[in-house]
DNA sequence: TACTGCATGTAATCGGTTACATGATTGC
DNA sequence: GCAATCATGTAACCGATTACATGCAGTA
């Protein structure tokens, strides 16, 4: 039920259509919480019905209506109240290493390719998070500056402080994967060598 | 659409029932994916209509009945198979951090509640993850022992190795979200005084 | 004019969660 | 005999994924 959230906090920066939003879901700031876009668009009816965000609707070409949604005062007043709600920890649930637990199986070269392919894909992710937070630091995030705007100066320095924080956090985790991964690769090394 | 391989891969240790299976699931071996009860039995159903598990009925009282579900030979080419293919990576979802990113709404105090939660649930995980692995080093999970029994000597090394190295990866990255916690504290302090 | 990418959805399906139900066994 | 726990499910629901549909805008 994090959607909803993840909507609510990214409308607080400014009224957005669904288009917007899947976009900002899919690149830029909210790789923290994925969501395809036909998911967004129902959720968006549904925060709407709910009266959390209100919608302006613009003709688009002759007969397609644009929607900008936009927040409620109830919508900020629920996103206020779930920021100060202590999260309750997720289910575990991991493929890769539940795959990794079982890799008796496989040939050491598949093995080997698995641990290659698991570190390929969070050095990328690592060059994503820390690029981010870069931008965040230098307050350069077309969201973030809309966000800031709309805040006394005061509070900027905890608002980039807490979202740097996060990606330096999700870097870090991508660092420790990068580095499982390679204590992996030693250990096909060890075991087939 | 790890549950099914999760289960075959438990159950190539031995024959087992439902409710053996939930407890793996719940508790020892298999916190790396956790399932409830009813998932599990559904997708025990599912198995053994597409033949890949089998079911050996036993009465249990008068009317009830236990089912001990065993791999057929389908069963345990569909497990070596999907330990071969690479894993596409997850999408990425994680609540925590999202609430984090937010964490300029709520007071100081809440906002030190939350990473202190984070850092204890992940010390206590920690702890799980270590005495998991000190237990498979020493070869004491019953689950291990009967998948080492029906194994050849000279492939004991590498089941135990790998075991060992998802749980040494879980550890570690425990320690990373303690660490993010603790440095997440710092940060409440410096802004808050 | 046709093609590509922008933009906004609906529908079917599926995996996962929660609540509920029911019988068997064990220990007090 | 009763409570707790073992054991096996069903049903309703919800969030997430995938496939499909449709219209608009710019451009080759």
């Amino acid at each position: 039920m994090s959607l909803r959230h993840a909507l609510l906090a990214v409308l607080d920066a400014g009224p957005m259509t669904g288009y917007e939003l899947a976009k900002q879901f899919d690149q830029s700031a909210s790789q923290i919480w994925h969501a395809p876009h036909p998911q967004i668009y129902t959720e968006l009816r549904k925060l709407e019905r709910e009266e959390l965000v209100a919608a302006d609707e613009q003709l688009r070409g002759t007969k397609a209506v644009k929607r900008a949604y936009r927040l409620t005062a109830a919508g900020e007043r629920e996103l206020r109240r779930w920021a100060s709600e202590v999260e309750e920890p997720q289910r575990f649930r991991d493929a890769a290493y539940l795959k990794a637990s079982y890799f008796e199986y496989p040939e050491p070269d598949v093995v080997r390719r698995q641990f290659e392919v698991h570190r390929a894909c969070h050095e990328e992710q690592l060059r994503r998070w820390e690029r981010h937070a870069e931008l965040l630091r230098a307050r350069e995030p077309e969201l973030l500056r809309k966000r800031l705007a709309g805040a006394p100066e005061s509070g900027h320095e905890a608002i980039v402080a807490y979202k740097v924080h996060v990606y330096e956090g999700m870097a870090e985790r991508a660092r420790t994967e990068i580095a499982w991964a390679e204590r992996g690769l030693a250990l096909v090394a060890k075991m087939s060598g």
